[in-house]
DNA sequence: GCCAACGTTGGC
DNA sequence: GCCAACGTTGGC
């Protein structure tokens, strides 16, 4: 089980509009950076991950699950670029803010600090609990 | 709205 | 293969 992290523009793609979905889901799509796609290819079915609201509110504000793994791009002809699908599996009872994160000394070394401009990123089993704990949830998923 | 950071593109 | 120009992202 990996933990990741995907950002949004809010007016774009919204974490509300994410709910909406449900159970299907929709394919993270849109994605033009290698990195970014190359996190995708590498998550597995049912990995976990943060949907993280950039721009407006810059937090942490559900949790998503992976529901399919990397497949081509619908939004482009381009063979190169790929995405998975992911479902909302619950909100962040108190969402994590980006200034949230700057201060918490055991967050330092987390990508949404020191890769921030990348749109898809890897969240590591520590930094996922401790977001999990400041975000309120009674159980890490 | 501004601007810094950074990724991509394309000429050489 | 280098690097300057350019475009985009995202925090402020």
């Amino acid at each position: 089980m990996a933990y990741w992290l995907f950002k949004s523009e809010p007016f774009k793609w919204s974490w509300e509009m994410q709910k909406a979905k449900g159970e299907a889901g929709e394919q993270w799509d849109g994605v033009r950076n290698y990195q970014a796609r190359n996190n995708m290819r590498a998550m597995k079915l049912g990995d976990k991950g943060f949907f993280y609201h950039s721009n407006e509110g810059k937090e942490v504000v559900g949790i998503v699950e992976v529901c399919a793994e990397a497949h081509h791009d619908s939004t482009t002809d381009d063979p190169r670029w790929e995405c998975v699908d992911i479902k909302a599996v619950c909100d962040v009872p108190k969402p994590v803010t980006l200034a949230d994160v700057k201060v918490e000394p055991r967050l330092a070394e987390m990508s949404l600090v020191t890769s921030m401009r990348l749109s898809v990123q890897p969240v590591t089993e520590e930094e996922w609990k401790i977001v999990c704990e400041m975000g309120g949830l009674k159980e890490v998923p």
